[in-house]
DNA sequence: AGAAATCACGAAAACGGTTTCGTGTTGATA
DNA sequence: TATCAACACGAAACCGTTTTCGTGATTTCT
């Protein structure tokens, strides 16, 4: 087994010492050309790669994002993590990623074991559970210590930091407008229940455009459903219940589920029932119909969180002036909606 | 700002030497009952965590492991990898994931990047790339230098290593075995190029199901498509040249496509055409009809590759016996096939 | 009382780097 | 020829831990 090679190594096998390898390697101008064209042929042959650990410690910093989500099996957050990725290994940043499975004490735990050296900062989105208890307080510690934080969808005005949305307001806004263009007049809202921010915001929305619309909002049209439970019956009875002709879903499973309950019904989507997801994700463009989707722009979303976070890493004063990004999000016109 | 405590201040407050601070932290019996007392409730009041990177640098070992996947919005990747993330962190690991990108370049830089210091092993799948150009040299040096390493999905014969995959062949059988004792008479196989070791595997599995039944195997029913391009035209083509009742599809994209190329075209699945793909993922749960699937388990895949590398990198001995886990594939019957 | 054992703690090395500062040797200058 | 830069390199501190070993003080034993 071929360990790997060290400047202890290098400068024992040279017979210099350790301070002259190091100099040497970094083309330092304290060196003698011909000491320094050895050594870096020396190194060069057997491949010497610097010890990360060793940089972080004396560095002080890990060149490490640290990343928690509340699911990774999810169309959105792993267009996201794509996004962090790609714009983070572009500025040479590795990302580590935890997943807090919708658990507040797996973010908790996740958060503390990468805060204490692992990374230079966070990224997140919150965990249900998060939302729904609203506490914090594992983000105010990461920040008291100065680590940097990036929320991104699941956010909260709790906390004072960089954050990076959609307008979802807007986007339910437009999504309603739309149907309402359409012409449809019963237009129900499938969303889950009201602690996740990103949901009121788009039932907000909804709730906006029908009123400017002169349209009348009945709480009737608005069914909650659990966001793990799969099972369709709540759909079914809605359905039952209530005669719509469109349905705005607050995601892409809801929209999926819902078109399938109408095809059950015997009910023909768009003619009879028109549908609206978020998240533009597989599922929405390869459905039967394809499903009209507010496309979220996880990775954009991404990408802008990794700059905004690395930015405040590297940049040399402390920004006490936080950030909220708000991408626009994009209406994408498929077979659930009238052209 | 409050800057992280260390052993070092709280020697210095509580005017001890910082090996006392250490040990009393242990609970070592080498220090007085009193002085622990002390110690430990100075520490508790200022939420004393070691830092990891100096514990990383002590011990060399890391305590995380490095993923490095082609593609992480990707369903059945995203399992394998909160599989991993589950089994991991229940043994005090963290995961580190890079996203090769299906290139052979960035999966030896992540590669490269990880193994200085970052990571105590590795868990992949290969690139597109890789398995393209069969060029492992990266995999050999980190073997080498000492690092386990543990291939899943998409691995090679080429590298001596812990595996995991599923029985791709078995599962591509037995799927076309339903097939067959559904009474299709010609059933096809829409795939990839060869170079994936998965996607050859599952063609001799499908070849061999044939064979078993006294059916011909004709390369004119075995349709290579793209990985990437998204057109439908191969596949409308196809159908237009060929007549089929059956079609096995290596992945689920691929199904769901062809699901609706035959809708388009005026068949009726299963009726006219039925159709299994691989991956049992949400495209084929929530899709219309539903996907037959062949499920690939990824979380299990995850979970035992994790427990694979782990144990190896705790086992006190260095085993040069290295194991290929194989699971079993499990046929989910939905309403691309005759029940 | 003197020797031995025990106790409670500190000094120092080590992990693998970077960086500041000191120093011996050389060559140029007055 | 004496002085002084410039040069080329090494020693040592530092990042935050752990751990071995040494040591002064107290206790125990003879």
């Amino acid at each position: 087994m071929k360990k790997k090679i060290t400047l202890k190594h290098i400068a024992r096998e040279l017979e210099v010492s350790i301070s002259t390898v190091s100099k040497a390697l970094k083309d330092s101008a304290e060196i003698s050309k011909d000491t320094k064209e050895k050594i870096q042929a020396f190194a060069k042959l057997y491949n010497y790669r610097p010890n990360n650990i060793a940089l972080s410690l004396k560095n002080r910093r890990t060149k490490n994002i640290g990343v928690i989500i509340p699911e990774i099996v999810h169309h959105f957050f792993a267009t996201v993590i794509r996004g962090i990725e790609k714009y983070a290994n572009n500025r040479g940043y590795n990302v580590i990623i935890c997943v807090s499975n919708e658990s507040f004490d797996k973010e908790v735990i996740n958060m503390e074991m990468l805060a204490n050296g692992s990374t230079d900062g966070f990224i997140m989105a919150l965990s249900a559970e998060t939302e729904f208890k609203e506490d914090f307080n594992h983000l105010r510690e990461v920040m008291e210590q100065g680590m940097p934080l990036v929320l991104f969808d699941r956010v909260t005005n709790e906390i004072d930091c960089d954050k990076v949305v959609i307008d979802d307001r807007e986007g339910a806004y437009s999504a309603t407008k739309k149907l309402i263009n359409n012409g449809n007049k019963r237009i129900a809202l499938f969303t889950t229940e009201n602690f996740f921010s990103v949901s009121s915001e788009r039932e907000e929305g909804y709730k906006q455009a029908l009123l400017d619309h002169n349209y009348e909002v009945s709480e009737n049209l608005i069914l909650k459903l659990d966001y793990i439970d799969m099972d369709n019956k709540p759909i079914e009875d809605f359905f039952d219940r209530e005669k719509v002709d469109a349905v705005l879903c607050v995601n892409e499973t809801f929209g999926i589920r819902a078109i399938r309950v109408v095809q059950e019904m015997g009910l023909k989507v768009p003619e009879d029932v028109s549908l609206i997801g978020f998240t533009n994700g597989f599922l929405s463009k390869y459905s039967y119909p394809s499903l009209t989707t507010v496309d979220q722009h996880g990775g954009d979303m991404g990408e802008k969180a990794a700059q905004m976070l690395i930015d405040r890493l590297e940049s040399e004063d402390e920004n006490e002036i936080y950030e909220t990004k708000v991408l626009k999000s994009t209406l994408i016109e498929r077979e659930s909606t009238i052209n």
